[in-house]
DNA sequence: CATATATGTAACTTCAGACATTACATATGA
DNA sequence: TCATATGTAATGTCTGAAGTTACATATATG
C-alpha cells in the first residue's frame, strides 16, 4: 500500500500564480490599484505585493506611482503576456521540489543516476515551460469571463 | 535583464535519486549493505539510510536483517525496478516546488488562473512520471557501465 | 508648506519539510 | 553474554517563501 502525497497546502512558491491572478484584476479596474488593494484581493500582505510586483515593474508590465491617487496600473494588453512571462518576470522560481541529491558526484554510478535523473526532469520542465509559454493572460481573463456567466445564469 | 535562477544546492528533496544510487550499489555488492556503509557511499548518516529504504522495503524490493552479518539486501532484479517504482517506494514526494496561492479560491479569476496553472503543471507531471516509468534501475546500471569502460580507457 | 497617502526596502519572524544527529530499544550471530 | 545491526522517537539544522514591522521617500491636496 502506497501512502498518497500529502494533501493539505504547504509551503509552496506561488507568486506565479499571484501575481497572474492580480495582473488580470489590473486589467479590469479603472485606476491604479494599490498595494493595500492589492493585498486584501490575494489575501496577503502589502509588502509582499510590493516585493512580488517589482519584478514586473522592471519589465514593464506594470508601473508604480507613490504618493495619493498612487498604486499600481497595468501598462501592456493582456494578449500580450503569457505565463511564462510573468514566471520569468518574478524572477524564475525553481520548479522541482525534487531533485539530485549531488549535482557532481565522484561516484560513476551516482553520475549515471544524475544523467537519468536529469534527463527526466528537463523533459518534463521543457514541457512545462512550453506549456506556460502558450497561455495569454488574455486567455486566462477570457475563461473567467466565461465562468462569470455562468455563475450568473446559475443564480436568478 | 532577467535574473538566472540561484546555482546553489539548495533543500531539494533527494530521496529518488539517493535509492536508485544505493540500489545499484546493493546489485553490486556480494552480501548485504549495513546502513553505515550506505551511509558512506551516499555522504549521509545511517539514519537517513534507514529511514528512506524503510519504503523500499515495504514494497519487497529490500529486506534488512538485523544483528551481525546484518544489513540491506536487493531481493528483486534491477530490471523489475523503474524509477517510477522507487518514486513511489519513498513515498511520492511533491514534484513541484511552484504552485497555487490558493487550491479553493472564492474568486472566479483566481479560480480560472488555477485552472491553467493546473492544466500545465498537470501535463508536465505526467510527462515526468511517464519518463521515470521508462527506466528501469539495470538501464541505469547499464549506462554505468559505459562511464566505467570510458573512464578506465582514459586512465592507462 | 504641511499632511495624508503610497511606494521602496531593510530587518526581522514564521513556517514547512528534508536532512542530520543523538539516544535508546530490540534482534541476532559468534 | 556481547558486539553488531536495525527500528524509531526526539531534537536540532538549514533554506526560502511568506508575513510583519519600521521607517525612508515621493507626491497630490488643502
Amino acid at each position: 500500500m502506497i501512502e498518497e502525497p500529502k494533501g493539505q497546502a504547504m509551503q509552496l512558491d506561488g507568486r506565479l500564480s499571484r501575481m497572474m491572478h492580480l495582473l488580470i484584476h489590473m486589467d479590469r479596474a479603472n485606476g491604479p490599484i494599490t498595494s493595500g488593494e492589492a493585498a486584501e484581493m490575494l489575501h496577503t500582505n502589502p509588502v509582499v505585493i510590493r516585493r512580488t510586483m517589482a519584478g514586473l515593474r522592471d519589465v514593464g508590465f506594470v508601473r508604480s506611482i507613490k504618493g495619493h491617487a498612487g498604486g499600481w496600473t497595468l501598462l501592456k494588453p493582456l494578449e500580450s503576456i503569457s505565463m511564462l512571462d510573468v514566471y520569468k518576470a518574478v524572477g524564475q522560481p525553481r520548479i522541482f521540489a525534487i531533485g539530485l541529491a549531488d549535482p557532481a558526484p565522484d561516484c560513476l554510478v551516482e553520475q549515471a543516476v544524475n544523467a537519468s535523473m536529469t534527463s527526466a526532469l528537463e523533459k518534463a520542465e521543457a514541457l512545462l515551460i512550453a506549456q506556460l509559454g502558450e497561455v495569454t493572460l488574455a486567455a486566462i481573463a477570457k475563461d473567467f469571463d466565461r465562468r462569470f456567466s455562468a455563475s450568473c445564469a446559475s443564480s436568478p
